[in-house]
DNA sequence: CTGAAGCATAAGCTCAGCTGATGCTCGATG
DNA sequence: CATCGAGCATCAGCTGAGCTTATGCTTCAG
């Protein structure tokens, strides 16, 4: 009988390539990693990894073996999920990952909601990088999670995981003072602050890459001056005249005064990343539909209406004054 | 994460009822498969068992959560068979159960077969009732088993095995003398030995059984003398006159002389048997393959011709008479 | 009423599997 | 070419999961 611990390593291994990374993603010491892979492999009879230089790669016996990995812990994570389903009431733990947006802006009213509809359930919520996002679900220390997938960036496919959308924002460019020019043109609107000071998010996150490919994209490489994660404090510095910026919808919704926001032709989509296999899981669902439902109360992003192009808004505007470039 | 292995224990509780038949069946102790279904429970959460007097039942819960279980272990069976199917050469350990009957009549052919097939098998072979097949198999003490379904006598469908079938003997009720009556009569053939005195297998026996209902089939209860399961010693006794018995087509083959077979018209059919998701196991397969060609090489029992009624047979008769009773 | 069958629990032991230390190899870098 | 860090394997040692044995309780059959 094959060991699923041991497959789940495997499984790992086969999407980080070494076994250290392996042992930092499932919390283990590298050490015993490969002691459980040696073992894994000796039952198996046929070598499974490759030693490669110093790292160490999947034979296609152990790429089979993975996909056999997959359907068995997916398979698990069902059961697991029914098991919850079959009790009553929706309790217990669950380990929520949210990006630190987000977290201001969905999670006060969507843990209010889930208080009141599900006394006895215990979220517990950590911040996490989206990029963190997808070992920690498997390693079983998140059970659902927010991700992220710019235009510009595409997020790879992870095995193991299920997403579902939760949200589509519009990006903005948050500056102190219009240019005079038409900004109707799409991404090459960007380009009139090709010159001006940029503040971005820091090296390695996507909204980082994510402004980085916009700018490319419209034909020139910002200056960067500041690098700040947080987007409240870069909607400050940008309203104290530091630089431009651009941010996410959800960023603006409480965006300091005199500031201006261009709507970018550019959108961010938040996903709701869970393990295959526990969508079903009542608490996960319970959280997943609270979190859609407090995004449903900021306002359903694509139904708001420009401050430029008069469309339809169904919340009150931030005061900032806003204009449409798409 | 679930465990495993507990879910085994519950999927063979699901089959046998008691704990105590679990921990037979799968070599613990009571005591340890209590423990561990004890934790699994604590684990998942939900009451999955059920104390209902002396016993213990599984509660709807218990019974989904059976229901994910034979699906991960068939595919961890997959998993391991897909992997030795990636070894180059069917090698290593091959554990197979065979009834007395079957083993006399086709393992020398078929270990013949295999050996030089490939030599880097080692098939090992155990005597074993088809009654406790099913247990074996799923505990992993054999990997092949053959069993029998009878007419009368229709064997339960055993979860987490697989069959597909062997060989469909017909039955022949061996006697020194014929009666001069009229044998075409299908199952009331058998009522002309009403009064006889019957051999039969040991109660218990798959055999037996068989013996039993198809005699009530023909409206009598036979006058059991002897009980001995061993087919070549039941003929000697037909033989030498100590009685009438019902032996299935293999036994027949080095029937002794002055033996009277009479064709009934009831079939036992024999069935290889694994775990489900082991039938492409490499070394599963060229055991399956060898017992086939070891039943066609004695003469596929479809194709044979009766020497009462003449029709095609493609090796040579026993030595002893036979006449057609369907 | 008695005995057997079945389950649960406690106590103790054993080994699977973890950590931490060490050494080796590969590859990048100056 | 020499050096250094990253990565893997192996060894020794320890800890706890999980097994066995022993015991007691409950239920049911005779």
């Amino acid at each position: 009988m094959l060991d699923v611990r041991r497959l789940r390593l495997l499984r790992e291994l086969s999407l980080r390539g070494t076994i250290a990374a392996v042992a930092e993603a499932l919390a283990y010491t590298p050490s015993a990693v490969s002691q459980q892979l040696s073992t894994l492999e000796r039952e198996a009879g046929v070598p499974l990894l490759e030693r490669t230089g110093r790292r160490v790669r999947l034979t296609p016996a152990g790429q089979k073996l993975v996909a056999h990995a997959e359907a068995v812990l997916e398979r698990l994570e069902q059961a697991a999920g029914e098991l919850a389903a079959s009790c009553h009431e929706v309790a217990g733990r669950v380990r929520i990952g949210i990006f630190p947006t987000a977290a201001r802006a969905l999670l006060p009213d969507a843990l209010t909601s889930l208080a009141g509809r599900h006394p006895a359930l215990e979220p517990m919520v950590s911040e996490i990088d989206p990029a963190d996002v997808a070992p920690a679900l498997r390693a079983g220390e998140l059970d659902v999670a927010l991700v992220h997938e710019y235009d510009f960036v595409p997020s790879p496919v992870e095995p193991g995981l299920a997403t579902e959308p939760l949200c589509d924002e519009t990006m903005y460019l948050a500056a102190t003072t219009l240019p005079h020019v038409d900004l109707a043109d799409g991404a090459a609107a960007l380009g009139h602050w090709r010159d001006a000071a940029w503040i971005t998010a820091t090296p390695g996150t996507l909204c980082h890459t994510m402004t980085l490919r916009a700018c490319h994209g419209a034909g020139f490489t910002p200056h960067v001056r500041h690098q700040v994660d947080e987007f409240a404090t870069v909607l400050e510095l940008v309203a104290a005249g530091h630089g431009v910026a651009m941010v996410p919808q959800l960023a603006v919704t409480d965006a300091p005064p005199n500031l201006s926001l261009v709507r970018l032709p550019l959108h961010r989509r938040t996903l709701i990343a869970v393990r295959s296999g526990a969508g079903a899981h009542p608490a996960v669902a319970a959280v997943a539909a609270a979190l859609r439902a407090a995004v449903r109360r900021i306002g359903d992003p694509p139904a708001r209406r420009c401050g430029g192009c008069g469309r339809a808004d169904t919340r009150p505007h931030p005061r900032a004054t806003e204009v449409c470039a798409s």
